[in-house]
DNA sequence: TTTATTGATATACTTTAGTATACTGATTGT
DNA sequence: ACAATCAGTATACTAAAGTATATCAATAAA
């Protein structure tokens, strides 16, 4: 995607952070959770009604593998009664550029594929 | 991922273009095909020997899509022998400020993620 | 006291993604 | 004439991702 010509082996170690990357992000409801929760969703049941479609068996997984990934936090209070919290990392804003250039060229690509055969 | 809350439908919208995105992007040989490509390889033979364990089933079938999402062309020539290229189109290069992203955050979350626990 | 809500887990299933292997017809090379 | 290469396709399979549904123990609300 630039000019110059890499290696073989320069550009086996790019596509293995790139898939890194989509290891992280990919699957169906990763970013939706991610949004939500930055939407102001912290609580389990919160996060599940926002997401229309979403089962309570992927949330549950998923909310985990982000929080190995450390994109959130789940933290457990115990002030007059149990509550569970899950809240964006400081870390998860770096994935901020990512998101949002994601959206520009997804918004750009549809209107590119759908436009009328000039 | 910024600091104003969104309502739920501009929610939506956005995830909307981000799975677009992930659409075109995500699966496991999509990127590397794509580079394979960018490196100078522009034969369909020429391609699966660059990347080590694709079968011919899943490059055909990623060719198939990546030509249909405009992100690659495929010409059939017939100047003394019929011969088929594939090269990236203007418009791929599109994706690149997003596969840098992608590359630096990889790199950067894969350092992240082993340091030692502090 | 029963009913609902919270934060989940377990089991079984379906769907989608990817693999393995054999094959084709046209061309080029020996 | 025979083998090799090119650009794939067809069929059958396995693995990964996701869904459906039931269940649980601990509060909280009526």
């Amino acid at each position: 995607m630039n000019d110059k010509k890499l290696s073989d082996e320069e550009c086996l170690r790019d596509m293995r952070h790139i898939q890194d990357t989509l290891y992280v992000i990919s699957g169906k409801w990763k970013l939706p959770i991610i949004m939500s929760i930055n939407n102001g969703n912290n609580r389990f049941r919160e996060i599940s009604r926002s997401i229309p479609k979403i089962t309570l068996r992927m949330l549950s997984k998923e909310l985990k593998e982000l929080e190995i990934n450390k994109l959130i936090t789940r933290t457990v209070s115990e002030d007059s009664s149990i509550l569970i919290t899950y809240k964006l990392t400081a870390y998860s804003q770096t994935l901020a550029p990512l998101i949002e250039e994601m959206k520009n060229w997804g918004r750009n690509h549809k209107a590119m594929i759908t436009e009328k055969k000039t």
